[in-house]
DNA sequence: TTAATATTGTTAGAATGAGAACTATCAAAA
DNA sequence: TTTTGATAGTTCTCATTCTAACAATATTAA
């Protein structure tokens, strides 16, 4: 309930939770690109995480993608582009909605996501088998806590 | 110890939890971001951290800012050249060890951290403070354990 | 000392990122 | 119906991001 003053700004408590966010981000984040590039996919994070999310299904929006993958659709549109110069995906108008826009895999794209994508999950495996079910379990209930506080 | 195939590969136990710590991490971000722009201090969330890094210490070298920050060196460059044209921090030779540079904010990047530094840290804490300490603890705790599966 | 190796910081190039302005389209309200 | 507002996607601008290559300097080993 203390008015925050230039002397007890760097002392809060909280500080330490938002440092650990960050590092285990990073960390995560870090680890999730090598994986990308050692596979020679030649795809980006960004780019991969669109095919991984394409994949099995029918297609979806921009607006769904954008929402899954927490990418903006300012960003978005220059992914699609460079995925569809690469002959991964494709875009389809939607009947009904002319503001809509479906974004699919082709089938050069399904095979691309058939051998990345649980490649990459093997490769994740191995890192996240070095934590126990328990300690996953709680972290998925926690972190859903914290991301409450900014709804 | 079952391999990973393109059947079971969505299904695996990890992956609420990256997408958990994903979507925690950009709540956050996004929080952060909308302070720090709402403030008008016309100050990017990079160059805030920086700011922030440097504030009460006597200078840092680069690569010091980088660890803390998580900013790589390339980028770093390029951030420390916006904040020294808008005239908020100052680079200083080290004598002894021709390789390393200090940065050190300027009388006008001090003011600017004075400033901003407790503002920012009061905007976070009202969202913050929906936490409690046991939960906060927990989190800290179990995103340390996250961590050092990707060491 | 000399050579091999490491560290620090800058630079270059391509992609990502957020946000705002814009177009087009749809929906809701008057 | 018309007008007002909301939604989807693109485009634009600037900043950040990463990797890799590079230069300069330190350190270590031979």
């Amino acid at each position: 309930m203390t008015a925050i003053t230039l002397e007890n700004a760097a002392s809060q408590d909280f500080i330490p939770l938002i440092r650990e966010l960050l590092s285990t981000y990073h960390a995560f984040a870090s680890c999730d690109a090598d994986g990308h590039r050692l596979s020679g996919s030649d795809l980006t994070v960004a780019q991969a995480n669109v095919i991984f999310t394409l994949g099995n299904t029918d297609g979806m929006t921009c607006k769904d993608i954008g929402d899954w993958t927490h990418i903006t659709k300012g960003t978005l549109t220059g992914v699609i582009d460079r995925l569809k110069s690469k002959g991964l995906v494709e875009r389809w108008a939607v009947e009904g909605d002319g503001r809509k826009t479906i974004i699919a895999l082709t089938r050069k794209g399904e095979r691309v996501f058939s051998k990345e994508f649980p490649r990459q999950v093997g490769y994740l495996k191995e890192r996240f088998d070095q934590l126990s079910s328990r300690d996953r379990d709680q972290a998925v209930r926690l972190l859903g806590k914290i991301q409450e506080i900014f709804m």
